[in-house]
DNA sequence: TCTGGGGTCCTAGGACCC
DNA sequence: TCTGGGGTCCTAGGACCC
């Protein structure tokens, strides 16, 4: 058996540990640049807030249903994320992180009949130590575990956790459930899924996945060989190393001028370079590519492909290529640029080193330089690149960002006797 | 005025090999 | 009148996930 752990409104759950006096309000969460609504709390949910809006557009009506809005607040999510995760590994040996928010754990050796309690057990651990509220699911296979992790939530009955152990008495319950919220199945693929009257959960599961196989694709086959109780896909515990490192913002303000894009490129690329060394990882090929607001009427976009002569962590050679490339083949005067970004794609492990005999290597000093970067800027202070710029007028807009309460000193939560 | 930021995998088709 | 067959690698685009 696996079980999917998932916390309920992650990022707008977050902002109300250290808020109590927010819980039971309505609470959303924005993405980047306060863009869109990305989490909201069931109390917004139930105002009918629609998930992924812009934020600008519903901004007045916010307000006037007194919902608290914050801006996003990744160093806060981070650490609690890894809170509950550390409290998670004490119900399994064996836990795949699935994403910020979200782990499998095997729970094999389990006897079934202790499931629930288990399931129980954890949801308390977890308000406990950390104050999250999390739903638990668990099937025979990650994707029923999943389902079951849907059907916690949804249910009134479930309390928030949810076994599904005999399939054939889910059956019922899985006729009212619309197959896209199946693990796997999209709005694209509901749509092709819907015109051969494949509506429901149960549907899907009636079909035969060789047959499935050939009108889609493998993924579907296994996708409905797993809601069957066969397992296609394993517990992943330690993650592959990444293949690509993308680092790409949004723009406070537009900018027109061709210094600022560089500087953004340059911070991004240092950004990307310094989680490429976190990685272990080297790079031999960079995407850089910038462009004006999708909504324009003269979408401007432009990427260009950097081989680098050698594989490379130096955040000196990237940042410098990233700008020549900004400079000669990306900027256009005129052009209101919105977003730019810089993508590391061709990756190498720094050890075992591959070489040629006609390929250079990246030489010691340059190593020791990084670490020594890094280093600095994990325990005490900012090491940056000058073309980077300082405090540049086009950062990201954040007014509503809560304090980082768990990370940094001067955020520190009093608590008043 | 204002619309996020990451990732992965699969498939089809073309180029090329023997 | 009348197509060989089997294979790999690469890329672009599509679909999915959170």
């Amino acid at each position: 058996m696996y079980a999917l752990v998932d916390c309920n409104s992650f990022f707008a759950s977050c902002e109300q540990v250290f808020r109590p006096d927010l819980r039971g309000q309505p609470v959303v969460v924005l993405s980047n640049n306060d863009g869109c609504i990305v989490a909201r709390s069931k109390e917004a949910k139930q105002l009918g807030i629609p998930d992924l809006q812009p934020y600008f557009k519903i901004s007045d009506q916010l307000r006037q249903a007194g919902v608290h809005v914050f801006s996003s607040n990744y160093e806060l999510y981070g650490d609690l994320s890894t809170r509950v995760m550390d409290t998670l590994k004490a119900f399994s040996p064996n836990i795949e992180v699935y994403s910020i928010d979200e782990s499998f754990l095997d729970m094999s050796g389990h006897a079934l009949k202790t499931l629930p309690e288990l399931g129980r057990a954890m949801r308390d651990t977890i308000y406990r130590h950390v104050r999250l509220p999390v739903g638990v699911g668990m099937g025979a296979t990650k994707t029923l575990a999943k389902l079951a992790n849907h059907i916690a939530k949804k249910s009134n009955k479930c309390h928030y956790v949810c076994v599904i152990d005999r399939l054939e008495q889910w059956h019922k319950v899985f006729a009212k459930i619309p197959v896209h919220h199946v693990w796997g199945i999209g709005s694209r693929l509901s749509g092709r899924l819907a015109d051969q009257r494949i509506y429901s959960v149960l549907d899907l599961i009636q079909q035969d996945p060789e047959r499935m196989k050939k009108h889609y694709s493998v993924n579907v086959s296994r996708t409905i060989t797993e809601l069957q109780g066969i397992p296609c896909y394993g517990l992943d515990e330690t993650p592959e190393p990444k293949k690509q490192i993308i680092s790409t913002r949004s723009f406070g303000v537009k900018v027109f001028n061709c210094l600022a894009l560089e500087q953004s490129v340059s911070q991004y690329a240092s950004r990307a370079c310094e989680k490429l060394r976190k990685e272990q990882q080297r790079v031999k090929t960079m995407m850089v590519f910038a462009s004006s607001s999708r909504f324009d009427a003269n979408y401007y976009t432009r990427s260009v492909i950097v081989p680098l002569s050698m594989p490379t962590n130096d955040s000196r050679v990237i940042c410098s290529l990233a700008r020549k490339a900004v400079r000669e083949c990306i900027y256009k005067s005129g052009v209101p640029f919105a977003r730019a970004g810089v993508g590391l794609i061709e990756l190498y492990a720094e050890s075992p080193e591959q070489l040629d005999a006609f390929t250079a290597r990246q030489d010691e000093r340059s190593q020791e330089l990084m670490k020594l970067v890094d280093h600095i800027n994990q325990t005490c202070g900012r090491v940056f690149i000058a073309s980077q710029g300082i405090d540049p007028y086009w950062k990201m807009q954040r007014n509503l960002k809560s304090p980082a309460y768990t990370t940094r000193w001067p955020d520190l939560p009093i608590v008043k006797v």
